[in-house]
DNA sequence: CTGGCCTGTGAGGAGACCGTCACAATGAAC
DNA sequence: GTTCATTGTGACGGTCTCCTCACAGGCCAG
């Protein structure tokens, strides 16, 4: 990770600087808009910290730059708090606008939302197609095969199944699985959800894909 | 594009609301975590704006409970304007957190930046001429053919043909459907949708080509 | 060992859902 | 105005889902 900040006012400069080494971030500083748009192209920044009143050229055609040839995400830093200028700066590509002073933690936390976002990688957990083993599921197309085998799951089943294997190996517990699949916090009778796994267990027909864990709840994972 | 709205203080909501539909997005507004989970499962709309002091749950814990299937973007809406707040519901997966009051220009704003980030990667979908199989659907030109035979669709079949087969393999929810297809989110119980889809199915002769998924919607792909 | 609590299982019924159909509303073509 | 294609709606019946209940069996503490 690497960061291009850019930065006249030398105080700011130097706070952002430290609070970026000390989140484990490599970061370049440079103080004007020239110097920005060269080291752009050289160093390919994974993201541009970007404050609006440079001395040489006005940030926002620096952001217009920036975005002309490339969709790396942008923060801008302004002294400016007036709604129209957040709007200007976010229409003309800008991916989120801090007002300063601001605090160091929640830069680094905006940092992290907006690469985050920005690369494409989607984290294991959210997959659409997921395999066990010689079980496959597919969440875009709720289907679910054992040893290429369909399995015709009902919705409550296949949503059940989705939401417990998505944390395999994990304890979920009753009351969090009763919150998430079936979407309400209201705790009645629990022996639905025991009926549920019963008809999962019934259909993977292994009996050790959901293992009960006394007192808590359920966990997914491959039988052993 | 379509907003779900988080939302318990009436006032504020029904300011969102008009924002939106200003701005041309339309929008569900919810005012409870339980209903929010519900519509977001029912809805799959593009962007989430969660107000955190909710009624019935913590406004947290409905954020990490959408992002623990999804990665829908999230953005907070807050009375709170501490930068932990802030630090906390961007580090739990929210995109974006806006305190309140805060200026609807800039609310849409927000809105366009964060979807404009999230949806970068264009699916091959959006071809005008696609072939699945025998079937050939041109959008372009609304024309059907099967093993090279044209068939006749009725412009509200065609509309509902070309949307589910953009998607072929997923399955597309009714809610969804009617919205994107209808262009209504009005969602109740409608044979509306069934009926053109019995259209197709007729015209199409095989029924395989759209298969009924109980209780969630349809799914468009080859038969087996 | 024993009692209490937790879990597994099967049956059953209320209600939800889907496919089909007939018919009404809508609107464009002539 | 008439006609016709298209689209929306509601009723109906069959089927499926899911919640609940009752009972059996297992696990753990005392």
């Amino acid at each position: 990770m690497h960061v291009l900040v850019v930065e006249d006012d030398e105080s700011v400069a130097s706070s952002v600087m430290e609070g970026l080494a000390t989140a484990n971030l490599g970061a370049t500083l440079v103080g004007s808009g020239t110097e920005a748009l060269r080291s752009f192209a050289e160093l390919s920044p994974d993201i541009v910290l970007l404050d609006l009143g440079l001395p040489d050229m006005d940030g926002t055609d620096v952001c217009r730059s920036i975005r002309s040839t490339s969709s790396t995400p942008i923060i801008i830093l302004s002294a400016r708090d007036d709604e129209i200028d957040r709007v200007v700066a976010l229409e003309i590509g800008a991916d989120d606008y801090l007002v300063k002073p601001f605090g160091m933690r929640e830069l680094i936390a905006r940092i992290r939302a907006v690469v985050r976002r920005s690369s494409t990688v989607e984290p294991e957990s959210t997959k659409s197609l997921r395999n066990y083993g010689p079980l496959s599921i597919d969440s875009r197309s709720r289907r679910v095969t054992l040893a290429e085998v369909e399995i015709y799951f009902t919705p409550k089943e296949f949503d059940l199944l989705d939401y417990l294997s998505r944390d395999a190996g994990a304890v979920l517990r009753r009351a969090e699985i009763l919150r998430n699949v079936w979407e309400t916090n209201w705790y009645g009778t629990t022996k639905t959800l025991d009926a549920h796994v019963a008809a999962i267990r019934r259909k993977l027909g292994d009996p050790g894909w959901i293992v009960s864990v006394r007192g808590i709840g359920f966990r997914f994972g491959l039988p052993e």
